[in-house]
DNA sequence: ATCTTATGCATAAGAAAATTATGTAAAAAC
DNA sequence: GTTTTTACATAATTTTCTTATGCATAAGAT
């Protein structure tokens, strides 16, 4: 038998990660070298202070899809008596990361007009 | 017979804005006394200058979600010949704006943290 | 010593939320 | 009079995630 530790306790509804995740990812290999899977999950929970906790559900198949696409390729590396799995960005995946990151900046600042919305503002056109 | 005619367009992938649809609907309705379905989409395409355009298919099952949920009434009004339905917020609806706006914003100030990110920073912790 | 937690991968079943497509129908614009 | 816009709605499908399951080694606690 085996106990499987809950890695899930986002402080966001999830919903709100939803679409993110590839982008997150591609960022975080385009400033390293290469990272592998559960590497990842840490730094991403480290640098949001535990506020976005990628799921392994989530990840590996998000990794894999991104490595099928060729954004990706892998070296394993064996550790002790155990594989990791390295992923690094390929020539395609690098510009296709930064194409990512700043559709989501943007998104972002779109999302703001909205957010930011005030009656005044809304009325202009009502 | 009859013809469609294409409503989408965002500049983003669309994937971005999964997760994000209840919380701009109940933005908009907070900001406004009432609004109607296609008010609502035509207003976050004026809001967003044509980069967020919400689809038929998404958001009338997302108001009716919301309004079985309680956080939304609604009201039916005759326009000539043709109905429309207005959609206002309950006092449910109302917290439950506010509350998912602010998720938003502290979800995008977390995402920034990752968007921002440099090898520098990162290599702290690697 | 042994039990638990952490590390490290992977995949499958199911749910959730969207896209895409279809449908109706009146009003306005051309 | 034909097309576009307005205005609703729902169903089929796809995408993307959650949740659960599974295996296996290493490290830490008791």
């Amino acid at each position: 038998m085996y106990k499987k530790t809950m890695y899930i306790c986002t402080m966001y509804s999830k919903e709100l990660l939803k679409g993110t995740l590839k982008t997150i990812i591609l960022k975080m290999l385009s400033e390293s070298d290469s990272m592998y899977g559960y590497q990842i999950t840490q730094k991403v929970k480290e640098i949001t202070e535990g506020k976005i906790v990628l799921t392994e559900g989530a990840l590996y198949p998000a990794l894999h899809k991104l490595e099928a696409d060729g954004l990706l390729t892998t070296k394993k590396q064996t550790v002790g008596n155990r594989v990791r799995k390295y992923y690094s960005l390929t020539k395609t995946g690098n510009s296709d990361a930064k194409e990512k990151v700043e559709e989501l900046k943007e998104f972002m600042e779109t999302l703001k007009a909205i957010i930011n919305l005030t009656p005044q503002k809304l009325a202009w056109s009502i």
